[in-house]
DNA sequence: TATAAAACCTATTGTTTTAGTAGTCTTTTC
DNA sequence: GAAAAGACTACTAAAACAATAGGTTTTATA
């Protein structure tokens, strides 16, 4: 039941890209610079964030001075949306997808008891991912900050 | 977010072993028989049968006549811990796996917003997977053959 | 007591996935 | 027009996965 590291990158850099930006600064972010924070490498990195742009979720800007922003507002992007771009179904096995489902092969899929339980399992897992948005990531952040004396 | 084939199979067969068992019928059950049923590989299948009787969730016997069966009763062993046997933890990420714990290489794990996030994904999963044991499934299916009228 | 049926155990293999590297092309700013 | 940035495609080494293969040991029973 693994996170890959395409999917955990992919998932740092946006939590990275929807940090509230401080006074003055560039509102784009560049690869290297997520690369250098999250010690990942920046080929890698540069990947999978632009699976994630031609995914709709990031916006980029070439040339110098150029670098990836969010697309739309952080609260308006959950895990589960960067989840699936870059993991695929957050279902664990495929006959309780909802996104991409197939037959899984057991005798009679209607009564099939691992397929119930996985049922739940798919559901709990989406029901966090695609409730939770990149707002309410940076949100519990600073409390967990504020709860340790500010860092 | 898979589950492997070695931790289905395996899962299935069990949920076969925990069925009641009919009058007169064997206590234990073949490897065939179930690879039969299950439409899976014998081979296979038998690699992961020997793996749970090595954790101690089986236990067997040789010889002409010989199968397995549950090592305790079918209320006394959760899907968690034939998934554990299987497919490793749970979490789906080393930095919050409370059987297995590794730090994950983020720069400050007590305030990494993911690890918060996953934390909770993992603690989902496994308050399913712990809390569903081998007789709850039986009984879920039971129920659900009633309600589509026997079968 | 020989035979066949069953589990036990280990090694090997082919395929797929993963995690990354490498290199070239395109766009943009100065 | 040079440098800095992303865009894109191809490749590769290693690990994981899903089996397969084949011999060993135990046990019931004919």
């Amino acid at each position: 039941m693994r996170l890959s590291k395409r999917g955990e990158y992919g998932l740092r850099a946006m939590i990275v890209l929807a940090e509230p930006v401080e006074k003055n600064a560039m509102p784009v972010v560049q690869i290297k610079e997520i690369a250098l924070r999250e010690q990942i490498s920046p080929k890698f990195l540069e990947q999978i964030l632009l699976a994630l742009k031609n995914a709709g979720l990031l916006h980029s800007k070439m040339g110098v001075g150029g670098g990836y922003y969010l697309a739309r507002s952080s609260s308006e992007i959950t895990l589960g949306q960067i989840f699936r771009v870059l993991d695929g179904p957050v279902a664990p096995i495929k006959c309780v997808s909802q996104m991409a489902y197939e037959p899984c092969g057991c005798p009679d899929e209607q009564t099939c008891g691992l397929r119930l339980v996985m049922g739940d399992v798919r559901n709990a897992i989406a029901d966090i991912l695609d409730n939770t948005s990149l707002a309410d990531v940076t949100k519990r952040q600073v409390s967990v900050r504020k709860k340790l004396g500010i860092k």
